[in-house]
DNA sequence: AAATGACTATATTGTTCATTTAGTCATTTT
DNA sequence: AAAATGACTAAATGAACAATATAGTCATTT
């Protein structure tokens, strides 16, 4: 069978469960039933092994994403629908949690890049879209950049801040306020 | 002269130089030119007199807050204003800063819990005067305090975050999106 | 009566040393 | 011969302890 295979997806499970810092090499190996040294013939080095896990972790969610964009419909059904998508996405993938809570708590470097590389993702494809958006002349013309940046931001408040001290808000709710404030906007008529 | 305002002058100084954590009663009874046993007549401890300060200082942001909302004004008028003052009452707090790179970079206890007194004091604000405008029915009806919590956070991010990776935003162009993204939205007239 | 600073108990920081772990490589297995 | 392995090493980590720094007290001074 596919050592590598069984490499990726022991480290996986083990990140998954531990974190990045409290997973082991020899652990990775036991679970993968394989000999330390086998995983050195695949990956240079724990970062390396790390960062193809994350890499296909972040082809996933684009994948996610897009599944749920359709150029036909409205952009703002659309970025309704991908954070549908994206919040299901967290909430099926241990990995991602495990890694926010990681880099929040103990700002292990490695998982900090890796959040990093995530948001860096995630708010360049969120870009595209206002971009392609914008030229179709389906909203305002605006800085595709910051209105990423400012959706992505806003969202991940939404989800992980307001939670610290309130009532969590639910998927329709952060779908209608996206709705609201960035689209039809607080003004009258 | 007044002992007590002399030690909350000499805290101040310092907590705005090193920080609350690397201030010390002794430094700050000397810049004081005060026995340190001076202080304790006056404060509990190091924490009641850093609580004074924020005290004042969450005052003073209200006043200054105050000062540039006026009813006859639009709300968006207003948040924009707004906006500058807050801007530049952080420019000019040496305090603010320190404080909050301090809480970010060490987390302080008692860094933190000023941090969301700040916060809190700050939603609480743009809350009412969102409520008053919802009374008014100057903007659409919707949830003052999420939309309080919303664009503080957005607020923050545009300030803190988006300088670490790209050109910093001026006062012009931050208050030109939030104009943008909350009370015009992007959805074509 | 108010102010003070030497003093103490506690918290923080620095240091040492034992343990853990990433990564290597000589040996074994296929 | 090529691939796999795990005992081994050097480096990182962290626990335990020592040294220092600091918050807060209180007997003495002003």
């Amino acid at each position: 069978m596919d050592r590598k295979q069984l490499i990726v997806d022991a480290a996986t499970e083990s990140f998954s469960r531990f974190g990045y810092k409290a997973t082991t090499m020899d652990q990775v190996a036991k679970i993968a039933n394989v000999g330390k040294g086998t995983i050195y013939t695949f990956f240079i080095n724990k970062e390396e092994l790390f960062d193809e896990i994350v890499s296909n972790l972040i082809k996933e969610m684009k994948q996610a994403a897009e599944s749920s964009v359709h150029p036909e419909r409205s952009l703002s059904q659309n970025v309704s629908f991908a954070l549908y998508q994206l919040l299901e996405f967290r909430k099926d993938h241990q990995l991602t949690i495990k890694l926010f809570q990681e880099g929040r708590d103990i700002g292990t470097r490695a998982v900090v890049d890796f959040m990093d590389r995530v948001e860096a993702a995630i708010i360049n494809y969120i870009k595209e879209v206002l971009q392609r958006a914008i030229d179709k002349g389906e909203i305002k013309p605006c800085n595709p950049e910051v209105t990423a940046f400012a959706m992505f931001k806003l969202y991940i408040s939404l989800i992980f801040d307001w939670e610290k001290t309130r009532q969590p808000l639910n998927k329709e709710e952060i779908s209608r306020l996206f709705e609201l404030y960035f689209f039809e906007g607080l003004s009258l008529g």
